[in-house]
RNA sequence: GCAGCAGUAGCUCAGUUGGUUAGAGCACUAGUUUGUGGAACUAGGGGUCGGUGGUUCGAAUCCACCCUGCUGUACCA
């Protein structure tokens, strides 16, 4: 809802951007440190690029000329475009083809980092969002690829969720490749949009998408999307070799050996993951959560990825002439975080401040002491940052979560005593100064 | 982009055969308690009923257009 006020501004959000509060910030505290941990232990270095790069360097597809805001955030300065990234990726390859010749081969670099689209948002998808990436830059080895799944399985495991709650898919460019050969699909449009439908056999089945295979579907909205038209036994062998399931393709049989050496068994063979039609070249990657998530309304959500990669050998050489292969794999960290709170009921500890209430304002002195005393202690506390009667100061404690208040009026202050107040059982005790600190640290 | 649904107080929502000054719960403010929160009671503040135009004696309610949100779908580096 969006008032035409014109004395005051809006305090509305652009479509798209969201604010943030401490329960989810705090979730998403406890999902970064436990990426640090598992980064550093696979020796990865970490890295941050700015968030606005110069437009032709972080995508030779964008923005289309006649739109540059098209996807993208973007403004120009004197004499160029820039734009906020809309992946870590882009970035990383820039950042490598910059530094090449100083970088260790393979150059190991892990990323947090917001980016940014300009697209519609849709459920749980907004125009701004935290992404974490790994990247193996420089090596062919499928060591590399085979680590990524691990390490993101580590990483979802340590978020507490368990082997039946995500599946790591793993498919290859390679496959499907193979499988055009053999159907001797050469046409680059009927190729991608038989890669899309394929993609979408996950959310419609196959039935459906199988009509994306052939003339066209018409969804439930009665929008009508075009099909790859594709003859029927093609289709028909396009079914067999994505249901038997077999990896017939190189690098995937060699992806799941290492699964087997790293004793990784949480992962699927699917070959209808597809992921970005444009970069990838070989190995892709998909993490699927396999639990309901519903939005704000309690409506199950179709939720899709929480995050993925591939290898992308071809990438850095579009800055210059390098043989750089690279292979990476990113979590949408915000997403991830909206289904843990749903999945697993964080008792994560937002401390509270103990409120020192105020009796006299010319006793300063007094409570800043008190203060003093707490925090050198390390325990959280505040003196009430604002003017009211005790019962108005009452009502705050109890609102922000405060475990306790101090009382120092007038009485205690002849007794050099404090009363200390639980807020959580309502229980006072009258407590010498000397002893406050091991008291509150018994309640808090 | 396309489609369905929705928009009434800070929040969640009720309110149609069109009819006085538009309601509830929660939240907020004050008081019952001039040194005591979470419960209760009393009183109070707060709305161009998403916007604009139209139909009508009269519109939150009907019509048109627009805006915003949700959901699906398309595209997605």
């Amino acid at each position: 809802m969006v008032k035409n006020n014109k004395s005051k501004p809006s305090k509305e959000l652009p479509s798209g951007f969201v604010d943030r509060q401490e329960k989810e910030l705090l979730i998403r505290d406890f999902v970064i440190s436990n990426i640090k941990e598992v980064m550093i232990k696979y020796g990865f270095q970490y890295l941050e690029t700015p968030s606005f790069e110069y437009t032709d360097s972080i995508g030779k597809f964008l923005p289309d000329k006649e739109r540059p805001d098209q996807g993208v955030f973007s403004f120009k300065d004197e004499k160029n475009w820039l734009s906020l990234r809309y992946d870590l990726t882009a970035p990383l390859a820039r950042y490598v083809a910059k530094n090449y010749l100083e970088l260790p081969k393979p150059f190991k670099r892990y990323q947090l980092g917001s980016v940014w689209r300009n697209e519609k948002p849709g459920p749980g998808r907004f125009r701004e969002f935290l992404q974490f990436d790994a990247d193996y830059v420089g090596t062919r080895s499928p060591q590399a690829d085979a680590e990524l799944c691990v390490l993101i399985s580590e990483i979802l495991d340590k978020c507490g969720l368990d082997k039946n709650d995500y599946t790591v898919k793993i498919s290859s460019r390679k496959f499907i490749d193979k499988l055009f050969d053999q159907l001797k699909i050469t046409s680059k449009d009927q190729k991608s949009t038989t890669l899309r439908a394929l993609d979408k056999i996950d959310r419609l089945g196959w039935e459906e998408s199988k009509k994306l295979l052939s003339e066209g579907r018409k969804d439930k909205s009665g929008d009508y999307t075009k099909g790859a038209k594709l003859k029927k036994d093609q289709i028909k062998t396009i079914e067999n070799a994505l249901k038997s399931k077999s990896a017939s393709s190189e690098d995937i049989l060699e992806i799941i050996k290492i699964f087997e050496a790293f004793n990784f068994t949480n992962y699927k063979f699917d070959p209808s993951v597809i992921r970005g039609l444009e970069y990838y070249t070989g190995p892709v990657f998909e993490v699927n959560l396999n639990f309901e998530v519903k939005n704000a309304k309690g409506q199950t959500i179709q939720f899709g990825s929480i995050g993925g990669g591939g290898r992308y050998d071809n990438l850095v050489s579009n800055f210059g002439n390098f043989d750089c292969p690279a292979t990476g794999i990113s979590i949408g960290l915000d997403r991830l975080v909206f289904a843990l709170m749903q999945k697993k009921d964080f008792k994560l500890k937002s401390t509270r401040p103990v409120v020192i209430c105020i009796f006299d304002k010319n006793k300063t002195k007094e409570y800043v002491g008190i203060l003093n005393r707490l925090r050198s202690s390390n325990v959280s506390s505040e003196i009430y940052p604002g003017e009211g009667k005790l019962k108005k100061q009452m009502e705050y404690a109890n609102k922000i979560g405060s475990p306790a208040v101090i009382l120092y009026g007038e009485d205690e202050i002849k007794l050099g005593k404090v009363t200390l107040k639980n807020l959580a059982t309502g229980n006072e005790s009258s407590v010498k100064i000397e002893d406050l600190v091991d008291e509150i640290k018994k309640i808090i």
